[in-house]
Order: structure tokens, then C-alpha cells, then sequence
DNA sequence: ACTTTAAGATACACGACTGTAGCTAATCAA
DNA sequence: TTGATTAGCTACAGTCGTGTATCTTAAAGT
């Protein structure tokens, strides 16, 4: 007596049991895109168990709250990808590093993000574990990365790169992001480095 | 038989009965706050009606469920404060709309609209739904109406207001507020303006 | 092989919110 | 004053999520 005429059971679920990474992996998988799926408001320990395919005991298991599972598998999950400012080409170089931030802020990991950081109910301090655990690890923001690069290399004043210019790009990213609900084009990523960033640290896009 | 021993009727509210325009702005404020406590995603008819000292019921007749509700309190509500472009201070100007906009975005209305907006799960009719309503009547955002007015002076040219500039100091006002969570003290605002905005439409802070 | 661990599957009481219904009495318009 | 409206109250069944507590049996470790 085992498989019988049981369903077709998709993909060895309910017959193999998982456990350690694997298990963690599919759990992690799930609350992200379940809190992308819902918003983090709207994130419930059971939503999360019944996607991963596992008992709400083995959350609870491990975990207190909906959130605390989140912030773990936002942690845990790929690092997003650093820019690697090659060539001499600062404004290449830009517009390759907002695109993988827009692309990194589409998926599952990077809404659940944005939902954590706008939710007016949000915990000041899961937002802080967040910053320490998700970002800390992280060389610094996208086109952060790429600005300081070639001020390093004197293509750009130092002096210019504030806080408020370093933080353009991703700001005005996501600002569309918010109002279009939409992955914002190549076009719309190449006006903000010609339009915002380059004329802010003191370039026109010819001149980059 | 009235009044009698009753408890001290926190502000009238149970002994008389609200109608009206009354009623409704009592219930608008309610389901703003709640919106801007809990999140739209947490928001509930329960807390609304709680909160507003009515009854299910009563918001049951008109609303189908809370996000309907809020939409409709978000367009009643007073408009935001439009920055009203006066002598020849371009750079006063701009610094005063983003204090305008940082005023409105850390208010109950604001809050809410931007949890809105960034729920992963939000509604894309819900959204559209929310700009037709709450900013078509405004004739813009707040630092393109300081913008255009001057553009129209000839103090800056006209062809450097495109989307992507026009939404510069919006979209590093509602980062900065995402990052934090506080209210951006006004020399971040001067910094926007003089280190983003200023160069992108081509002048310098001392032009300004 | 035997033992230990813990995933998976129940079941349970509890609370919160839902949507509907019915009643009463306050408010308004005639 | 009278009648129509409807705010405010209460109750209800139903659903969903919560934590906790079992029990079984796979999957490790020895």
C-alpha cells in the first residue's frame, strides 16, 4: 500500500517529506511571494504554510509571526545583483544599474520590500532589521555603486555625491513604479540618468 | 427619559444622531485614520465603524467593502494646500511646495494613499480610481506647478520640464520618508532642491 | 539495525471580521 | 403634528486566522 491511484502528486508533494535547506527553501519561496501576493498587512502564517505545502506547526515552529518569517526569508533569499561598473561608460553604466534594480524591485522579494518600507502600520524595527539584514551586506544602493566608482576614478566630483544625488535614480524608480504599477521601460531609465542623475553630479549626458 | 445617570457622553456621541454631511465626515475621517494606523490591507469595517462611533450597518448601506469607502473619503476630504508660486524666488519656492507635499504625505490622507499605492495587492481600478478622483481637480504636483510658473517667466526653460524632472522632488521626498519613516526636516528639502532639482533644469542655486 | 529528530497531519477553542436582518427611535420634511 | 427616512443597536451564522496540542511516520544519525 503506497502510490496507488493517488493523484498525480505534483512534484513529490505529500509523499516525500522535506527537510533542512529544502525545506527552508520552499517556505522562504513562499512567504515572499505571498507577501507579494497580499502585502505584508494581508501575510498570514497559514497563507504561508499552504503554499509552501507544509503544516502551520513547522512555521510555528520556528517562527513567531508572519513577519519574523518574512524578514528571515528576505534575508536568506539570493542577494540582489551588483552593479559592476566595467567600461568607461558612466551613463551605460547607470542605466544598467537602475535596470537591475527595477528588475530586482518587480519580483516577489523586491514588492515585498516596498510593501514593508510604505506600510503606515509598519514595525520601525522590522524595518531596521530589514536595512541591517537584507542591505547591510550589500556594497550599497544601485547606482551608488556606479557613482562612486568613477568618482574613484575622477570622471566625477566627490564632492557631489551627497546623499540626496546618490539617491535619484532610486527614488524616482520607484516613484514610477508606484504610479504606473509597472516595470518602467529602458527609455524611462535612460531620461532619469540624462534628465536627473548626470546633470546633478554635474554632467550632460554628452560629456559622460 | 433622557438623559439620566448615563455616562458622560464622551461629545454627544450616543445620545444625539448624526446624519448627514455630518455623519459622512465623521466616517471619512475614521476610515482615513484607520487606513493611515493599520494600512488599507488591514483595514476592516469593523475598526471604521468602531473608530467613527457608528454602526456596521450604517456603512453597509452605502459601501460595499472598506477600500470603496476610503477612496470616496480620500476625495472628500479637503484638497492638499497648493503652493501658490509668488515673487521671484524660484528656489523659496520649490522648497516651500516640497514642505507642502512632506506636510500632506506624513498627514492621516497621505499616509494612506501612499500604502495605496505601494500595496503589492492594491487594485489597479482602485489605484486609477484614486488618482482621477483625489488629484485630477489639482491642477499638478506640487513642485511642477512652482516649476511651470517660472518656465512661463522665463526663468527656465520651458523644454528641461519633462516627466522624469517634474517628479524629481516628489520621488526623493516619499524615498526619503520610506527610508525613515519621519518627516524629512526642511534643509533635506533645501538640499533637494539645490542639489536635484536646480541642476536638472539647469541652474545653480546661486541662479536661482 | 536501532534511536532520535522533526515534518506532516490532524483537531481544538478562541477571537476577529463579515454580511445580513430586524428593531427603535431620532431627525427631517410636509 | 404626521409620516418618511435612516442612524444606531443587537444578534446571527459563517469564514478565516491563531496558537497549542497531539499523533504518525519519514528521514536523519549512531
Amino acid at each position: 500500500m503506497s502510490a496507488e491511484t493517488g493523484a498525480d502528486a505534483a512534484e513529490t508533494a505529500g509523499r516525500t517529506r522535506r527537510r533542512g535547506q529544502a525545506l527552508l527553501d520552499a517556505i522562504y519561496t513562499a512567504a515572499v511571494e505571498e507577501a507579494a501576493a497580499a502585502g505584508p498587512g494581508r501575510l498570514t502564517m497559514d497563507a504561508i504554510a499552504k503554499r509552501a505545502a507544509t503544516a502551520r506547526s513547522t512555521l510555528y515552529r520556528r517562527w513567531a509571526d508572519p513577519v519574523d518569517l518574512l524578514l528571515d526569508a528576505l534575508a536568506a533569499l539570493h542577494p540582489v545583483e551588483q552593479p559592476a561598473p566595467g567600461a568607461d561608460d558612466l551613463r551605460g553604466d547607470l542605466v544598467a544599474s537602475l535596470r537591475l534594480m527595477a528588475d530586482w524591485a518587480f519580483s516577489p522579494a523586491g514588492r515585498a520590500v516596498m510593501a514593508i518600507v510604505a506600510d503606515p502600520g509598519r514595525d520601525p524595527a522590522a524595518v531596521e532589521a530589514l536595512f541591517e539584514r537584507v542591505f547591510a551586506r550589500r556594497g550599497g544602493t544601485f547606482t551608488k555603486t556606479v557613482l562612486h566608482h568613477y568618482a574613484e576614478h575622477g570622471r566625477i566630483d566627490a564632492a557631489r555625491l551627497t546623499p540626496v544625488v546618490l539617491d535619484i535614480g532610486e527614488a524616482l524608480v520607484t516613484k514610477r513604479m508606484m504610479d504606473t504599477g509597472a516595470d518602467p521601460g529602458d527609455d524611462y531609465l535612460a531620461a532619469i540618468v540624462d534628465q536627473a542623475i548626470l546633470p546633478a553630479v554635474g554632467l550632460t549626458p554628452d560629456t559622460a
